[in-house]
DNA sequence: GGGCGAAATGTGAACGCAAACATGCTTGGC
DNA sequence: GCCAAGCATGTTTGCGTTCACATTTCGCCC
């Protein structure tokens, strides 16, 4: 990176100030909406703002005040739908805060090495504060580099990390799921969690527990996938050869969908011989062939609390653990029935 | 936002010039990797940054150089598979070239007036240069408020609008999966296209137009889809209806997984009855019911070629409107089949 | 109309860094 | 043994903004 282009300097306050026959703090205060500046000078600052197209510097801003209005987003992988979801959501909200987001993509699930880059970069910026998107455990580690002084919230962070955090109510969610499966009548249900790694997998396995343990069945043994549909596949070969099998829930909806092709292509059906249902609804879990059962995530409201905690931790000027969950919300579909009661 | 947490100063090169016994400027040189260090001062200054736990300001950096590391990038929908992915892509190449990313997110497609803000809020923080991901014509607007020194990538763009861009080849993608099912047999094929605003919805009818025409086949009505499996299954249930219609290529997966929800619910089957191809190959287009033929956009390469378009701009000081085109594939699966000649 | 308080505006310094320039030191060639 | 040529380092200045403080202007009351 030796050439490089001009550095760009457009106007700056002083010219604005020159132009509008006043002096650069008096810019300044218009800029910053403060009080005591008289309506005309107020409208030729203004005028001249226009005319010289003036932008005010955001660097020297920042330091000259030590404080940024820019939010850091450290990411997961934003290719998952939950995660991308989830920057969306703060990504808008932020903008209708005036604030702006900067988001650090940690490839990979346990990029430790990467998530610390992140973090260093984001505070290097002067981040007013930061939202660790924060599913693993790895993110922990990364969080410990931040310095005392800036705010944090985490999504889908634990409560021992004594933090401020949203998260969608997992474990809620797995005994929703659960129930529904049992309701519909079958003794027990079987179940396909996501990665260790993720709280969230682990959350949804202890509501799968309970829900187990409220109706006294007993727990069958848990297969483990990713959260893809090839893996919920490769889970849903093995479990498509048990008999017993009638019942499934899935970390998630594309696990889900792998699990019905295994399914399907072993020559049951579903719902008839297997119930199943997932866990997200994106988008298109309605369309799936049958559509899916699932349990809905609302990833806008957590976008949209996550900042809010921050919004407050910014504005009181105190770190806060509070935390907020998000309920999930049961979508019936089809993929759901009473088991066929066999001739036993 | 009155109150306000304590702005956060930590120690600063001076505090590490002293503690190493040299002048800040020898910090300096140090940090930006100078020649003309020697070896055990620069260890000294080394050590003495490890002890204080220093980390240079950025924002003092940009406003004495007037340039940054910041790259920013304009998304739309980033909730999309492809914007998500390429956002991730664009990341993860930028993290590799030390530098970091602030992620401006339009909400809907139409939102000039947010794309406006998020360009006036990067080029104020000094981006050195933007990505735009501007597969609509609103991006464009936005684009001319970026002052002239500050280069531009667009993915997805126009080539009219005389910037470095690139784009999966879209048209050859249409002609390929259209190709692909005349070549099965089908007398036709019908299109289900994306929005309207999209380049790639009509750059990809435009190669299903071609194809057609190179064997002489007549071009059905056209059918206008969302992104969304919700509007193709709008679709759907209309072409379902069609005897004649035995071959469709779809907007993207998404809206072809409608379209065979439909098609299936009108009691016709996939693909025996109707042959459906689908666009992106999103990861788990291989588990629908049946496996979906689709046409696969190597959106990772995308991001990085981006990037690369970028930092030659940044490295040569040039403005170029240099475009890559990234080939996109055919991954035929189970949803084409030859028709099933009937008794005309 | 003199004086007083508040409103309106201006002045100078500081933020943390890098660039340009200045300095002292070493080496080596003749 | 002296000067030139580099190397290693220090000093000063300025980037564009805000902050704390100083100054001017205005309106108003007795």
């Amino acid at each position: 990176m030796s050439a490089a282009f001009p550095p760009h300097r457009g106007p700056v306050m002083s010219d604005v100030a020159a132009r509008a026959g006043v002096s650069h703090q008096t810019v300044s205060r218009v800029l910053n909406g403060h009080p005591h500046v008289s309506a005309t000078t107020r409208t030729r600052v203004l005028a001249a703002i226009a005319e010289l197209g003036y932008r005010r510097n955001l660097s020297a801003r920042v330091l000259a005040t030590g404080r940024s209005n820019v939010i850091g987003v450290v990411a997961q992988n934003t290719t998952l739908y939950g995660p991308s979801s989830m920057v969306q959501a703060i990504g808008e909200a932020a903008l209708g805060a005036d604030l702006s987001l900067t988001v650090g993509h940690v490839a990979g699930y346990d990029a430790t090495a990467a998530s610390r880059r992140i973090v260093e970069r984001l505070v290097q910026q002067g981040a007013a504060g930061l939202v660790f998107i924060a599913p693993v455990d790895a993110a922990a580690e990364a969080m410990r580099l931040v310095p005392e002084g800036i705010p944090i919230v985490t999504v889908d962070g634990l409560p021992e990390w004594q933090v401020a955090n949203v998260s969608v109510d997992q474990y809620t969610g797995g005994l929703l799921a659960t129930r529904h499966l049992l309701e519909a009548g079958h003794r027990t249900v079987w179940h396909v969690a996501g990665p260790e790694q993720w709280h969230g997998s682990r959350a949804r396995e202890d509501g799968w527990r309970a829900a187990l343990a409220e109706v006294g069945a007993v727990a069958p043994p848990m297969a483990r996938a990713g959260w893809s549909a090839a893996s919920g596949y490769q889970c849903g070969r093995m479990l498509a050869r048990i008999p017993d099998c009638t019942a499934i829930f899935a970390a998630n909806d594309h696990v889900a969908l792998g699990i019905m092709r295994a399914i399907t292509e072993q020559g049951r059906r579903v719902p008839d011989d297997v119930s199943i249902i997932g866990f997200d609804d994106v988008p298109e879990a309605g369309y799936f062939h049958p559509a899916l059962t699932t349990i809905r995530q609302e990833f806008g409201d957590v976008g949209r609390q996550a900042l809010r905690l921050l919004l407050d931790q910014l504005a009181t000027g105190v770190k806060s653990a509070e935390s907020a969950l998000v309920e999930p919300l049961l979508i019936p579909r089809d993929t759901v029935a009473a088991p066929e009661r066999k001739p036993s």
